[in-house]
DNA sequence: CCGATACGCAACCGTATCGTTTCGTATCAG
DNA sequence: CTGATACGAAACGATACGGTTGCGTATCGG
């Protein structure tokens, strides 16, 4: 990753090793430890390597969360595309179910919790694991607007806020195990019908 | 705080010791701290006390953080009671300041940060922190459903968690330096009305 | 086979923190 | 004044970790 050497012979660096320190990695934050409280003999020692084959390919702590949170590319549910509201229901439950998981929710809390320390391991987790459900959702909106299913004065980022920081809400704050099935389909149908009185 | 001896005589504890080092706790946290970076030598430098008078009151770091995180009860505003959108904007206008103070945003990212690791701190924060805000709002939208503003079946605390949410997310991804002015408004207007074209 | 490189492992030193103890001083009750 | 307790400062041993080095082994290219 730093350094791609490939100078002429040698043995080759383990891809193995390499995956397994990666896993380590991800798996103490699972375990609740933050970026501060993670050492390389825990993550060398958890990934069953030595601390040499670390400092081999990273040249500090910082590089080698910021490659692990590199390999947390989610895929995105298929959308169907018939309407806005199945479609936003969709990537909303990706999130849903997500929050069940320890894993997900530790480094969410990792990276949420880096915002105001390091730049980089930040914005590496909002470009990778952020901003593509964001692209995929700014797009549903936005042709939700230009077909007229949504208001023609919409504030797209706004309504993307709405929805996605809802979920955050209970994935932080919500019950304890896992959130209920038709979490997302209610929030969808909160944010799209608005809250005021119809009659 | 943990124990109150108070058995005769000698010189009594130093009120102004205990503020100091409340504060250092909460001035590092502002500095991106995490709680298990803290350090008991940290804090002492910084309150400019010994560290014996920091283990005679509190028995762990967590019990110090637990106690640092109850001094921070922010005033609720006022509400003017007319109509749920001013009073949800107030309310959540309380929100977009604070995420302009470093102070704030750290704690918040402490605190969300612990709540797979210490139940006690997170509770805490919730209770303290969060809880009276969140009376506040839910009394202002169970208002609103009774008098007719909001529509009948709203699930409140939905509405709750789409406001808020909304906030959290501008407060952590949102632009760099202070929220704009009307984004409590906007947002406000934004979930009462709803996303879908209407005509 | 040989040279080069990577591997896991163990040992090392320097630093940081913890929690405790000791010291001399300051401040209370009686 | 006397005794009791808290104070800030300093030092302590213990532990943990970082980053480096050396060792013997494993695996590549040529």
């Amino acid at each position: 990753m730093t350094t791609q050497h490939q100078a002429r012979a040698g043995r080759p660096r383990s891809e193995k090793a390499e995956k397994a320190i990666i896993e380590a990695t991800l798996d103490l934050i699972a375990e609740g430890m933050g970026v501060a409280e993670l050492s390389i003999e825990a993550i060398a020692s958890r990934a069953g390597v030595g601390k040499t084959t670390i400092y081999r390919r990273w040249a500090n702590k910082e590089d080698l969360v910021v490659d692990a949170l590199a390999t947390l590319r989610e895929p995105l549910p298929p959308l169907a595309g018939e309407s806005v509201r199945d479609d936003l229901i969709a990537l909303l439950d990706v999130v849903r179910r997500e929050a069940g998981q320890r894993r997900a929710r530790c480094v969410m809390n990792v990276a949420m919790g880096e915002t105001d320390r390091s730049k980089r391991v930040s914005e590496r987790f909002f470009k990778l694991a952020l901003e593509p459900r964001r692209v995929a959702m700014r797009r549903v909106l936005g042709r939700g607007v230009a077909n007229g299913e949504l208001r023609p004065d919409l504030d797209v980022e706004l309504g993307m806020a709405l929805l996605s920081g809802a979920m955050i809400w209970f994935s932080k704050w919500g019950p304890e195990g896992d959130l209920p099935e038709d979490l997302a389909e209610r929030v969808v149908d909160h944010a799209l019908e608005g809250l005021v009185s119809r009659r």
